[in-house]
DNA sequence: TGACCCCCTAGCCAAACGGACAGGTAGAGG
DNA sequence: CCTCTACCTGTCCGTTTGGCTAGGGGGTCA
């Protein structure tokens, strides 16, 4: 109560995984609100213990490495690259298959939900749907192995997984330099000048861009690239 | 903690605004896990006291009406109309105007922003950037009339007071109706027969938003539109 | 070394868009 | 009555786009 704001909390390190133990939390969300209220939620059940917290993708991981914890509740969106937070999950699940992940993301966004459970994610709530007893539920859940996901999470993926092919292949460097510009609202020939590449490479990125994204028009590219958070 | 989930928390009343008194606060969020975590940081600070949570518009009027805060703390982004989240902060000050308004963000909207500061709103902080401790001091500096802008938003300001005129003119219903088409990828002709409009009425709905949004191109629009959560 | 991916370029053409005219209706309100 | 707002329609024309085909260069990795 009285370090609330360190990026991690190290607690009393007992023996990993020993039966009976309680239940072993690494919060990861740059939001100190919501790190407060998780513990608060998660604390009130007497199983669970949130050990370390943070705010970063490396002090995530860092605190992955050392409290080997049982679940990983982790809001993907931790800086300016949520890829990052998808790389991370892939870590994660490499290196410590013991430790499960519960993703509480902010948005759905297809893209993102598809990706994660494909990198071994276990569990994927939104904050703004869930109630606070399915929290502990859904940690429990996970923590056993089965796959929790919220309201609207299960459509997302029944789409994406039925698409013929790996629904989200990633969007390039350049291919979001160009998307950010049409966000901006620069024409083609604008965005050319500025990239220093030619009109035709544009449009040649975008094209590729739309193809991933499913999209046909730059409006839709925009608005898919803006709920996936990518801008 | 047996009432957790309820919309609306009543505490002991007692006469409203006694100097001496505990700050009242009232906290209105979608995201449980927000309101607990704002719960369990401001009443860490013994001068204060989160009075009742509302997760709706109606919800947080209400509660305003039956507690008269000092304090109410919110999120915009309460329904899917984020310009409900503006005419309540101009009902509040108009019937209420002891009570001080801290809008607490997700995203940053220059739109949003200064819309709310011309409506009364004493403080605007951003979720994310917010620091624990910060929160107890926004608080108390909101309820002492001071006005307390968070990381960014002062630009935001600057930027938006100094426009010629009024930055943010409402989009109509029409408007937005065609932006969400728009962000769906559909053409105008498209959007015509889907909305049973001309083609020549659909861009005549595309231009007037993008005066208003100061947008030139339907891509910017809808990134505009969607980073001031109006998507 | 070939396979693969990312990046870059070119030209073509139909379709869509933006921006500007110049109007019209209906309802709300001073 | 007049004004204001939201809504609706049309025509014009140059620019931008979407979608296509058909390449080259450089990097990594088996």
């Amino acid at each position: 109560m009285s370090n609330m704001d360190s990026d991690v909390r190290p607690d009393i390190t007992l023996g990993r995984r020993s039966p009976m133990a309680k239940t072993r939390i690494v919060v990861a969300d740059r939001n100190v609100i919501t790190r407060v209220g998780l513990r608060s939620i998660l604390e009130r059940n007497t199983g669970m213990a949130v050990v370390a917290e943070a705010t970063s993708y490396e002090a995530a991981l860092d605190a992955v490495d050392e409290h080997g914890p049982d679940v990983l509740i982790i809001d993907l969106d931790l800086g300016d690259d949520t890829t990052r937070g998808l790389k991370l999950c892939e870590e994660v699940t490499e290196r410590y298959p013991a430790t499960k992940i519960l993703v509480l993301a902010q948005k759905l966004s297809e893209m993102i939900v598809v990706e994660a459970l494909r990198r071994g994610v276990t569990g994927y709530l939104c904050k703004d749907d869930v109630k606070a007893d399915e929290l502990g539920k859904g940690v429990r859940a996970v923590q056993d192995g089965e796959t929790v996901l919220g309201k609207g999470v299960g459509t997302m993926v029944a789409r994406g997984l039925g698409s013929t092919r790996g629904a989200a292949e990633h969007l390039t460097d350049r291919e979001l330099e160009v998307i950010r510009a049409v966000a901006a609202g620069l024409s083609n020939k604008q965005i050319a000048h500025q990239a220093f590449i030619s009109e035709s490479t544009v449009k040649f990125h975008l094209q590729n861009a739309s193809r991933k994204l499913n999209a046909h028009r730059r409006a839709e590219i925009v608005h898919r690239a803006s709920a996936a958070g990518l801008l």
